[in-house]
DNA sequence: CCCCGAACGTTATACGTAACACCTCGGGCG
DNA sequence: CGCCCGAGGTGTTACGTATAACGTTCGGGG
């Protein structure tokens, strides 16, 4: 129990030479003590010149001196142990479905971007699109976190999330069914609305709705939106063709709308740019002109939609400002702010595959 | 030194009860010694147990119950000190120019599927793609990491990582002047051999070259392989328009190169997808068909590929593959096994953007 | 002459974990 | 009987950092 009378540990050698501690459980990189050793001080000194509270307590003599040793020995500060002693990091967890979704790809450029304003981290969980039950992302990320910003759509990694007891921030998700810290959406019922109201001053009476089969809310917040706004008019017929995500899904899904029975639509609208763009390629195999016999329109406005011939009338959201809300709302939280909750607005953008319908005979 | 005699630091209440140490520097999880308490043993105890190196060590029934009382008060190891124990972090930097790029997006996807199955993390950080000298990626990713895996493509911020002192796995890059560790690398050489033998096999003899106008090697291998296959037939001319990445810049280069002086091109291999689909636009606008009165080839096969009308042909690249070859041979330089250099191939793709020359007047 | 308060640092922890070196105890064996 | 052995643990330490609490010097005012 005491602790005197000869070293307890084995390798008792007194030389101030480690010796290869025999299982070497640090790469042997310089420390804060190596500085403080270099420039004559303890190792509380260096903590506070490097960690800028100096001001008051060491010389600017001594405090130069050990910012010159710190960077010629190449001293950097181990997070890990930094992590540990501060209880934070200062990193956050963005869990999304996939980056190869533009869009998402977007939103972390987004996070990425004002997380480096505040000196946070952002480090990312794709969760893997597939059903499942997901591996935990709390081990996958491997990094110590202090807060999740999550999309919706990343719907099987959400149940695991929910057990860490970390803050989290919910990206485009319902925010009445939320028992997030704080949401982050995106007016997508407005963009909506747009679109039909867009389509139908040009005359168009007759529409499909090519919708993803993905049980997310941002998804039936399209469909009801749409079908709300096309009702408006009187006239208005809608028929909906439901498909997966991706571009030989969508086309598949628009040739069946194109081909069903009854009157054929004059404007397919998708619930997103990628389905838009099988949809051209539908109606092109169909021998339907874009947007002479069909008009066809996007969301997301992806890249996608600009290099696609003819371009896509779309509706633009603003990913990139999702992840920076999604960011900041996160540090309020941490905080202990109050975030405001965030809506953003989408804006359509009308290009060239969209036109009056032909007429009618 | 001696632990003896009344409790040396300021609060001395000898109750086991902590009473928030007034500046509360972890956030109140439980650690392995709750645990370790509720199941009436040591936290070393718990340590092996949950480490699953107990066996011959601690009984079976006492592990079980370990386990159990860890899941039941949400035991969750503290990561920052998981990591400054053992020294090291299981996680590596992934460096690369950009997410919204595809192809990158690809490559990260590969390398955390990789990751995932080594149960090693991958941390990301987009170098930010305009020049200047970025922020240090050690301080924006803010995690602590093992090793980096870094696209050629995001030179800016080489430079600081050199400094870090950590093994060093390039992609895509000049395996001749490269001090990394390993390499994983694309035969770019040979998609875009293989590309120039289709076209000079279609009866392709005027060709122009829309290229990156990038200082990487990458794009560097695309011109060189490209001039040495079209000029194995004699006949062949290669008219070369720089560009920079992206649809609307293509369409500009690809404009450039369609109504400059001399004979038109009739055919136009562009450096990857995105400057292929400008190219397209261009045609279009140019009252060109493709491909009956030119031929247009891309590279990558993004998703973009088969988006645009008609299907470009293009060289397939691996992205996965080498997010996932990073991945493996991060892992072997950290075991201190010597990592195989890799070089995984391409593969031309043939579509509908490349068919027979018009017959020449 | 003495105490005081700046100025300038230092000492001592504590964070949560993993690994090592010890303990203890009952039984088998020579 | 004495001794060792293995099973089943415990005590202690160290990782590198940040900070609260505590010295120590020195010049000056009362």
């Amino acid at each position: 129990m005491t602790a005197e009378g000869g070293t307890p540990h084995g390798h008792g050698d007194p030389t101030t030479e480690p010796t290869t501690p025999a299982h070497r459980p640090t790469a042997d990189r310089t420390t804060s003590r190596d500085v403080a050793r270099a420039a004559g001080v303890s190792q509380a000194t260096v903590s506070l010149v490097l960690g800028d509270k100096w001001r008051g307590r060491v010389s600017e003599r001594t405090a130069d001196s050990v910012r010159a040793l710190a960077r010629e020995l190449g001293y950097r500060p181990n997070l890990a142990a930094r992590n540990l002693r501060l209880g934070r990091t200062r990193t956050a967890l963005l869990v999304v479905p996939a980056l190869t979704n533009e869009f998402f790809a977007r939103v972390h450029a987004g996070a990425a971007h004002a997380a480096a304003e505040h000196s946070v981290g952002v480090v990312l969980y794709p969760s893997p699109d597939g059903i499942g039950p997901a591996r935990d992302p709390f081990d996958s990320a491997r990094a110590a976190v202090d807060g999740i910003i999550a999309s919706s759509m990343a719907a099987n990694a959400l149940a695991t999330l929910r057990g860490g007891g970390l803050p989290l921030v919910m990206l485009d998700s319902d925010p009445l069914r939320s028992d997030a810290a704080a949401t982050v959406n995106l007016d997508i019922a407005d963009g909506m609305r747009r679109t039909a109201e867009h389509l139908l001053a040009l005359g168009h009476r007759r529409f499909a709705h090519i919708a993803a089969g993905i049980d997310s809310w941002t998804f039936h917040v399209r469909a009801e939106a749409l079908a709300t706004a096309v009702h408006q008019a009187p006239d208005a017929t809608l028929r909906t063709e439901p498909t997966a995500l991706g571009v030989t899904e969508g086309r598949a899904a628009a040739e069946r709308a194109l081909s069903g029975p009854g009157p054929r639509p004059t404007a397919l609208v998708c619930d997103d740019d990628l389905i838009a763009a099988g949809a051209c390629k539908a109606a092109r195999r169909l021998g339907l002109r874009v947007p002479d016999d069909l008009s066809i329109t996007g969301f997301d406005d992806l890249s996608l939609a600009t290099a696609l011939e003819p371009e896509l009338t779309t509706v633009r959201l603003p990913a990139a400002a999702v992840g920076e809300a999604g960011i900041r709302a996160l540090i309020a939280v941490l905080d202990g702010r109050a975030p405001e909750p965030t809506e953003l607005p989408g804006e359509l953008v009308v290009r060239d595959s969209t036109a009056p319908p032909p007429a009618d005979r």
